[in-house]
Parts: C-alpha cells; sequence; structure tokens
DNA sequence: TATTAGCACTCCACTTATATGAGTGCTAAC
DNA sequence: GTTAGCACTCATATAAGTGGAGTGCTAATA
C-alpha cells in the first residue's frame, strides 16, 4: 500500500485537528473539514489504511484517530508549513538586559517561555578547554588576597585568598609575576606536578598559597568547560491535561528543575550536529526518560567558531511546532545579531 | 466554655493524628489513641465543643474532624513537642561544596529538601548599602580593559569594558589611581553628579569610559542590595494530595519558579524581626496569595551583625512541624557554625 | 453531674445498572 | 471507486442503590 496524494491530506487534517483539540479525530469530521468533498465512509477507509500503515492509532475501538509518533514525524519532516512568527524584536528585551551572558541566556528562556507557553531550556554555551590569559593577584588587606584569572575569550574568576602569613608587597608581586610566567597559555591539561613543583620552589613562604591558587585555577578551567542549563515556564507543562497527571507531571518538573539530564541535548541526541537547523525530538526519540511523552524542539546556536549552545522548547506532542519552530528560528536570528554586533 | 486540659489533650490526639493521615479524624479513634480511657460518646461531645471554639471543623457532617488554621497554631505555639533531629552534619557536605556563598545556599535549600520532603528556599543575605572598598583596572588587550570592583565585605565583581580609543598604559594607571581617590569609601548615596563631572574633568580622553565603568560601579552596588532566592525540591509540593490539584499546584509552583514574592518573606511578613526564632505560617497567616492552603517555616541566619538572610521551608498545612523546625535548628546552628568559623 | 450505651440519621465513597452518542467496520448498492 | 446504511463497540455520563464511618441526641448509669 502506498501513502498517496489523498492520504497524506487525510493525514495532515487529522494531525492538525488532533494538534488544535487534542481530542481523537473521527472521519465525519475530516469529511466536513477538508475540501476534498467525500463522504464519511470514504475517509474511514482511507483511515484504516493510514492506521494499517502506521501514522494513525485509536485509543480504543469506536473512538476516532490520534497521530502517532511516526505520524508526527512524517507532518513536522514534510507537511509543516512555515509560520511567520508575530513576535519580533526580542532583541531590545535582550540587549537591554545582558549586561552578563548568564542573563542572556535566561532572558532567553524566558522569553521563549512567554511566547510559547511551553516549557524551555537554554544552555550555556559548551567550550573547548580553555587557556589561562593572564592573573592577576591583589592585596586587599594584610592577610588577604584576591586573585583575578581572566581565560581566554575574557572570561573572569575571582577568588579570594587568606594568606597564613602576613603578606609582603614586593613578595606578592613577584608570586604575581611567577604564575604568569608559568602558567600563562596553558589549558588544564598542561599543567603538570612538575611545573607545580618548579613554581612552588621560585615563591619560598607563599608555598602553600600557591597550591590553593592552582585550586581555583583549576576550578575556573573546568567550571568553563562544564555546561550549565537555564529553564524557564516549567509550570506551563502543567498546562496541557496529557501531561498533567501527577506521576508525569512530577517526572517531567524534577527532570527540569534538576537540569543534569537536560546537557544531554547539548550531545544533539546522539545525531550528527548540524547547527542552523533545528531538531525535533517526538516522544520515544527522546533520550530522556521523563520525557517520553513530550516532543522536545531544539535549536543550536553558536557564539564563535566551534563554541555553541542549544535552546530547547519542551511541550506535548501535540505542541504547535510551526509556531515552536517559527519562533525559535527567529529567536536564533536575533541571537546571531546580538553575538556578532556585540551587546551594544 | 474553656479549653480544659481534657480538651487541650483531645485537640493534640486529633492534630496528631492528622497529621500522620490527612484523613478526617473521628471520635472511636481518639478514643483509642489516647490514654484517656473516655468512650468515643464523651469524646464526640469534648470534639463538638472544640469545633464551637474553632480549632476543629468538619469537612462535612458525619465525617471526622480536622485542624483549623486556629487549630495548628495552638498546636504550634503550645503542644508541639521538640523532635531531636537525625540528620547531623550537614556541616561537613556544607564546606565542602561551600566555595561561595552563592553555592552554600544553593546547597542549603537543596539539603533541606532532601531531608524534609517539601519545598525549600534560601535567601540571599540582605545587606544594607556597600561601601566600595577600591577598583582595580587591567589592561586585557590595546582596546579591552577589565574593571575589578572590590566592595566591603570583599564581595568582588568584575566587568569588561572595550574603549573606542586605544589603551595606553600609563593612561589607564591615572585613570585607576584617579577612580581610587574619588571612590574609595563611598556608598551608592555618595556618588552624585558633581563628583562625576570633577572625576570626568580629570582624566580626559577616557571620559566615556568612565561612564561605563560608574554604571558599572552602580550596578554592583545595586545588585548587593538585591535579595535573590534559591530554591529546592519544589516538586515535593506535588506529593501532597491536597496540594496537587492542578490549578493549586500551579499557582505554588510557579510562584517559586519566579521567587519574587518569595522576598518577602525577608520582611518578616510583617511580624517584627526575631532572629534565632523560627517563625511558622499557617494558611492565611501567608502574605503569599498562592500559598494561603501552605504552611511555610522560615528561619533566620546572621552572618554577621545585622546582615541576615532566611531559610523558608514550603509544605502542607499538615506538615510535620517537628521534624521541619528541628531540622530547621540543626540547620541554623550549623551555618553559624561555618559563618564563625570560617569555610575551612 | 459526668459518663456512657444505644440508636437514628447524614453523607461520602463506592458499586452497579442504564443510557447516550460518537465513531467504527462492513456490506450492498450506486 | 464511492457512498449510504446499519449493526456494533466502548468511553463517558447519569442515576440508583449499598455500606460504613461518624455524628448528635437521648436516656440510662455510676
Amino acid at each position: 500500500m502506498e501513502l498517496d496524494d489523498r492520504k497524506l491530506k487525510i493525514l495532515q487534517a487529522v494531525i492538525k485537528n488532533y494538534l488544535e483539540t487534542g481530542e481523537p479525530v473521527g472521519s465525519r469530521t475530516i469529511s466536513k473539514f477538508t475540501d476534498l468533498n467525500l463522504s464519511s465512509a470514504t475517509i474511514r477507509n482511507e483511515m484504516a489504511d493510514l492506521e494499517e500503515l502506521g501514522y494513525i492509532v485509536q485509543p480504543h475501538t469506536s473512538a476516532g484517530r490520534i497521530p502517532t509518533d511516526k505520524g508526527y514525524r512524517l507532518y513536522v519532516d514534510t507537511m509543516m508549513q512555515d509560520k511567520v512568527d508575530e513576535v519580533n524584536n526580542m532583541r531590545d528585551v535582550l540587549i537591554e538586559k545582558a549586561d552578563k551572558m548568564e542573563n542572556l541566556l535566561q532572558q532567553v528562556a524566558k522569553l521563549l517561555a512567554m511566547n510559547t507557553n511551553y516549557a524551555t531550556m537554554v544552555t550555556t554555551p559548551k567550550y573547548r578547554s580553555r587557556k589561562i590569559k593572564f592573573i592577576q593577584l591583589t592585596e586587599v588587606d594584610e592577610y588577604q588576597v584576591l586573585a583575578v584569572i581572566v581565560l581566554e575569550g575574557n572570561i573572569v574568576k575571582n577568588k579570594m585568598f587568606t594568606s597564613a602569613v602576613a603578606l609582603q608587597k614586593e613578595e606578592t608581586l613577584k608570586l604575581n609575576l611567577a604564575l604568569n610566567t608559568f602558567l600563562q597559555g596553558l589549558d588544564i591539561e598542561e599543567i603538570n606536578i612538575g611545573l607545580v613543583q618548579k613554581l612552588k620552589s621560585q615563591v619560598g613562604d607563599y608555598a602553600n598559597l600557591v597550591t590553593e591558587i592552582l585550586d581555583a585555577v583549576a576550578q575556573a578551567l573546568n567550571e568553563e568547560g562544564d555546561v550549565r542549563v537555564y529553564t524557564s515556564g516549567a509550570t506551563n507543562i502543567l498546562k496541557y491535561p496529557e501531561l498533567s497527571d501527577m506521576s508525569k507531571a512530577r517526572e517531567i518538573l524534577t527532570t527540569l528543575e534538576n537540569k543534569e539530564e537536560l546537557t544531554q541535548f547539548v550531545e544533539n541526541n546522539g545525531q550528527p550536529v548540524d547547527k542552523k537547523s533545528i531538531q525535533v525530538y517526538i516522544g520515544d526519540e527522546n533520550q530522556v526518560d521523563s520525557m517520553k511523552d513530550c516532543s522536545v524542539v531544539t535549536a543550536t546556536y553558536e557564539i564563535e567558531e566551534g563554541i555553541y549552545g542549544k535552546v530547547g522548547i519542551i511541550g506535548p506532542k501535540r505542541m504547535d511546532y510551526e509556531k515552536v519552530v517559527g519562533t525559535l528560528q527567529n529567536m536564533m536570528s536575533q541571537l546571531d545579531d546580538v553575538f556578532k554586533n556585540g551587546n551594544k
């Protein structure tokens, strides 16, 4: 049996209708809904075929049909029409709030959640291993010293240290110099024990301060490798009856609250990375267990060559894919704009 | 009619039982449950009195009784026994994870949520206006300069600036000096336009850089005045049937997600600040609308004289007050310990 | 006078029966 | 190939009946 044009039209009608209502769709509805001018009986026959082909199912005998994951997949891949997204110029809002990357990404999550009524997530960009640009020590008072660690890409970290011995201006300067001489330009793998030993031998009294500082450096480098995730609108999940029975809802919300599992989406769920495109994971296609009843639409934003993060929208399988994809595309282009032209 | 000893005992029994089961409590249950050796009929008479006094109600005729807010209040104020909290040495976990205040507070929220099975919140401490300790500019490359702003209490903020004109080492040093001369020791109210003008006139070329830096300084000072809120275990709310009908649950979870409303608890809900004590807000006693079906138990932690934040536990009205209060007291003493003895 | 046994009554929660109707599959006619 | 027609299925809604937990009240008891 083949998927001829008429079957496609009927399938599309079923899915569209189901997306709107969330109720199983019957043959009579389709018969009137479309311009095919076919009786409900004919539609019934076609629908039986579509069911046999695996695109739709009946929740029970004598109910209408609802799309299967396979049906949604076909719809998303071939039948969806681009919808122009009316939500423009998020850019202005973005810039206004964005003094730091962190705030910007949070803002992105929030905007998307408000515009779509689904839950959203944004990951921080995944950097490859950073290198140390420079370190600067500043005496804060007699026993305290502030270390400012600047990484490539102008990531700044700072940490306060308390020294056991009273600090001396010239000694601190010497330590500062030594640190930079040894560490500048290195990434985390290049800082080995031999190097640390050599460094320590140069600074005498300050040896344990060096240990602490190196810990902080290592942590700074690691932190930047880690992907963090911001979410917003988690409670939107509860708006959709098919997701809001207690056990499912709790699983989903817990996943969103804990965030760790969401980093999976950065790995592109096993598929090849294809930035600029939008990925749709329908139901069981999701790696994350608690989301097997959801659809997740993700997009990739790129800050600079090879450094990218993910933006995702999480909703029921019958989410408004067209709107979501439209909104995401819009958001991506605005983000691109912000990254390319700087924040001002 | 008076609240005699026997009535008190019966009320206590009703509440205890209801806290455990969540089901209305009948007279027969009490008759057996307590050591009063009274028949159910007598209990019934007493319960009728207790209802008249407003401590308990029937959800419907021919059901058992459940406590009113007034009943819970009496219980919490006078009848609750301290329960020793078996969850010890959170301190170790705290310290291990706590390189920054932010992380520490998040960890506190998480630990409490895990130990109690309720939702939790922790606010950052509310500082009075901070003063500027010093500012340090560092050239990062030809056009970029990093400003590290250190506030009293060793709060460190940093921000990167891009200059329109190429930077010159000696000029930057001069600017650095000027900034510190003018701004050191000032708080946000003391930085006025006259001062800014004077400062600008001293640095010639760098005038607009100064504007940007001052913005950042203002923002840093403000940020520290703001109270942020961390939450954890929000989804625990869904474990309690009386809170988990969709509309209520959504309201509560949304409040927890948005966090703004939670800062109300820092104001001590209108009551006089009494640190070291624990506050219990039952049902309607809560200022926050969405929590009128919950109880909130808060405690105050103090970092240094007059600088304090709140820790709160949010659950159903029939929460295990004894355990919650015990856990909170324990946590507060551990926190005190950490703050007093430093992080190490 | 305080307590209790006993009883009628209420009302929720649960089960069972019944009806409704949306939707189907199949057959036979067009 | 399409359609009208019909018997059939099954989720949902409504009504009716049942059991039981719990009450309030009264009258008897200590």
